[in-house]
DNA sequence: CTGAAAGCGCTTACAG
DNA sequence: CTGAAAGCGCTTACAG
């Protein structure tokens, strides 16, 4: 808990040590009205000597702002938040606005209502919630009331209930999946990453489609976390399976995992088995070889996710199109 | 600039819509004293209708808290800082505070004053700078006035009037260098990247106090940016010259970059050509070859920073120590 | 250029 | 369980 202990110095005290009044304070602290410099001088000073800082609060309540955009994930590791979040960061900054992170397990559900209240008891204009599906969203809703909400969805049905932006996931995976065929490979392998409840992830499901699409019946995935260190043993048992010819990872650091198990276990990519990820991770163009993948324009979902926050009404509209595309690179053949 | 003109609806607004007094909103919005049920639906179903959210500002007011850390920096996207980022935000949920990023272009001035301001307006405990140095400081302390400070350093000499926590990007170049000199090599090249002002950059230092302390004149560097894509470009140059059998690289992402310019160019990594960078980025496990590397407890960096700006006083002696170390991995030989 | 006064929206004792 | 009153720390017209 921030410490209230000791009754910091107000404004008043300032006055009172300068031996001026308290508008002059408040002025020579906005710079709003010219103030004598000599006055203005010995109310420095005596800011000084007290240790004098300005209360955020009473400020942002005197003028009537509540600037600050609540953002709560799962976690921000993965590129494909990190770049969310520095886009998000952008445009808030471009709209005079403050964004306030929280790292919140959604598994964690006392955790997620003590932060959330903290978050509440700021200026806030409103919340962005991504992955907003792992959350206990009934609790969350009846915490946040009517602060506005607004989430970046991949396309879960139940995202409906509040202001959303799409990324389609779904699409991504199959169209990356659908190249992995056009190479000629009889079947794609997929490897499985834990998602909310047990739902199926979206670009699992795009998976599927693919596969279905061209009528073959979808091999059992196999099993890994997010991020490249948990993908070496998931890479393992794929490398060890003579059958596996082509994997497509839900994103690039699993991707990159996986192409080192198959070194590891002397079968080349792309010659033995191709390997396709999501996301067009920086990294992927020096990756030897370097990553098929699927680019999917977060920067624009976080923009457009403020936009949704300061404006619902016309958000979509203003804020253009995703430039979404599939980027083919070696690892695919 | 976040719009003010609709007034929004308040709890007197909501008092008179229930017909109820001021102080039962509140308790119904507090939860702080029961208040009987069929009042309680009034109120909130008075709440929905106005669509009344409560104001953050005049709650923190009268709480006294000022829960909000702001983190200003000049950039979050490579791994070091990313995961700075994280551990500032863990340990900030465990204090109950809040972290209001913002990335901040050090050359535009203007643009940092701008959002200094929005800072400040809001209710802040203090400020961590990242990468003080490469700001104003000058300006920025000024602004800042008796706001704490506490920032993350390098090791730069003036970072000394504000508290700071040492991450010694010296030591660890000199680390890394000395590993890749013990190697066998007749010298090791270098990767320099802009830095604040005309500054070396400590790492480079730390490059040049190894090859000194052997004897060895530090050669010509390459230039790159940050990050991997302006690191191909290096990497080349690098490859071309026959002389080049070790480089070492400030940190893991150029290190990739050149490692990819080096496979196209025909030169084995680490037959040829051995390469180490620094951070232990979680894809040098994964990448062929592996990369040897200097861990730098990023965590242990943020946790101590937000203890400086909580209490000044016992951070350093409370936080344990670093871990820090060289990783040696495939890609030095 | 400076002071006295009102008010921002909420919470919390204080009385009933 | 509920109402009337005071106050959180600041800014901004309003007068001088």
């Amino acid at each position: 808990m921030p410490s209230k202990h000791l009754r910091l110095p107000t404004i008043a005290d300032v006055a009172r040590e300068a031996g001026v009044s308290l508008p002059t304070v408040s002025r020579v602290l906005t710079g709003s009205t010219p103030v004598r410099p000599e006055t203005r001088l010995r109310v420095e000073s005596a800011m000084t000597r007290l240790r004098y800082r300005p209360n955020g609060a009473a400020r942002a309540l005197v003028k009537g702002s509540q600037p600050i955009i609540g953002v709560i994930a799962p976690d921000t590791t993965a590129y494909g938040r990190t770049s969310m979040m520095t886009s998000i960061e952008e445009r808030a900054r471009a709209t005079g606005n403050l964004v306030a992170v929280t790292i919140l397990d959604p598994q964690d559900s006392e955790g997620v209502s003590a932060a959330v209240e903290v978050l509440l008891a700021q200026p806030i204009v409103g919340v962005i919630v991504l992955d907003y599906n792992s959350y206990n969203t009934t609790r969350l809703h009846a915490q946040l009331g009517a602060i506005p909400i607004a989430t970046v969805t991949n396309g879960v049905d139940s995202d409906a209930d509040v202001s959303h932006v799409l990324v389609d996931d779904r699409a991504a995976a199959r169209a990356v999946t659908r190249h992995l065929l056009s190479r000629g490979h009889r079947t794609v392998h997929y490897v499985a990453v834990p998602y909310f409840g047990h739902r199926i992830h979206p670009r699992e499901l795009g998976w599927r489609d693919a596969l279905l699409d061209a009528g073959i019946e979808p091999p059992e995935p196999a099993a890994s976390d997010w991020g490249s260190e948990s993908a070496l043993r998931a890479g393992a048992d794929l490398a060890a399976d003579s059958e596996v010819t082509a994997v497509f990872c839900p994103n690039d650091e699993i991707a990159f995992g996986v192409m080192r198990s198959m070194y590891d276990a002397g079968r080349r990519v792309p010659e033995d088995v191709a390997v396709a990820g999501i996301d067009d991770h920086p990294l992927s163009q020096s990756y030897v070889p370097s990553l098929t993948t699927y680019r999917l324009d977060w920067r624009w979902a976080g923009r457009v996710a403020i936009e949704l926050l300061i404006d619902p009404t016309h958000a979509l509209e203003r804020s253009g199109t995703p430039d979404n595309k599939l980027v083919v690179r070696e690892s695919s053949g």
